[in-house]
DNA sequence: ATGATTTGCCTAAACCTTATAGGCAACTTA
DNA sequence: TAAGTTGCCTATAAGGTTTAGGCAAATCAT
């Protein structure tokens, strides 16, 4: 009877490779077990069941993206900022596409005050310095940053893109043209 | 044994209800048979599944949101078509978060083309008529304005800006002054 | 080292959802 | 009102979730 070694996070990390490969929506505990060829009952030592694997999975993915975004901004300004955190969110999202969808899974308010989530919103405000933009407008702007970074990678990944031309490729760097250009032009309140 | 009257068609209505009661993702053809009061095997007749129904709901909901779009974008423009069509998604994600959920639904290419989502596109494209922009900037701009709407709204669903001031209702109105301001100074590609 | 304790994985069982097959009753139509 | 169609049924099987309780392996204390 030996031992698969299983410890809560060598579960987590297996559940967010099971998602990437068949989808955030079909980790299931069962799928897990098998993968350990362990018996199903014996993940439940480790995690309390579906949903809180699903929420490790997506604390796991919140981590890491905003380590990768942390790390892609750092000794950047301005629209070379824009486009390395802009970028780096549309490149996780393809490389990991169960583990993106995990991020958007609704956690409840202590959880979420709780992951990484906060320090998103942290660093695309970081990127504004680099802009010359008042509060509350800054604000603002860092949610129509968040809202175009996330909706862009959320269409591309649904196929929305996919039946007209030119390629998605070739939007999404005059995408952030745009976005600089109005970061540098952003209207005044009236 | 009286009969429930249960049509693909009445099916599909309830699955919606259900949707935007408990969330797309908990509607199942058993908590479907409960609402009707039917056994579940009763449901097959009338659906091929679970993923039909749940494909069913995403066509309903792509329909009726590209209706709702329709008709608010109808007489307007400029400025006035953009605010109408985005308050269009943002109303519908609203009321219907469950027939929201359905419309981003991955369908496999036959069925998306046969839906209503390539009037969406259409919608989108016809309030740039407004702005002055060549191909292929008007492509580009129809995917920004796509991947705003979606995403602040998927953003907003999700409760992300619950934890950070001011309301989310304050921000939208300057995210739409900023994408107008953006369409009428789109920057020229270099 | 060896007994005690903790930890890890097990069997067993109950419950829910999906899905299919086949049957009888209730409507429809002629 | 008889024939045919449709609507909902029972029965059944397979797979996922979750809990309870048990034995063995690893770890710790003396």
């Amino acid at each position: 009877m030996a031992r698969a070694g299983l410890t809560t996070e060598r579960v987590t990390l297996a559940g967010a490779e099971l998602a990437d490969e068949v989808g955030f929506e079909q980790v299931t505990v069962s799928a897990l077990a098998r993968r350990f060829d362990v018996k199903v009952a014996s993940l439940y030592s480790h995690v309390k069941g579906s949903h809180d694997l699903k929420t490790r999975i997506a604390l796991l993915a919140l981590a890491e993206l905003a380590d990768r975004a942390s790390d892609s901004v750092a000794g950047r300004a301005g629209k070379d900022a824009l486009t390395a955190l802009a970028n780096t969110y549309r490149d996780y999202a393809r490389e990991h596409p169960g583990r993106y969808a995990a991020t958007r899974l609704r956690l409840d308010p202590e959880t979420a005050a709780a992951s990484a989530g906060g320090k998103h919103s942290q660093l695309t405000r970081a990127i504004l310095r680099g802009y010359d933009l008042p509060e509350p407008d800054r604000t603002h702007a860092v949610r129509l940053l968040g809202s175009v970074f996330h909706g862009f990678a959320s269409l591309d990944a649904a196929g929305s893109f996919d039946h007209s031309a030119p390629d998605a490729a070739q939007s999404w760097p005059r995408i952030l043209d745009a976005l600089d250009a109005l970061l540098r032009n952003w209207p005044p309140a009236e």
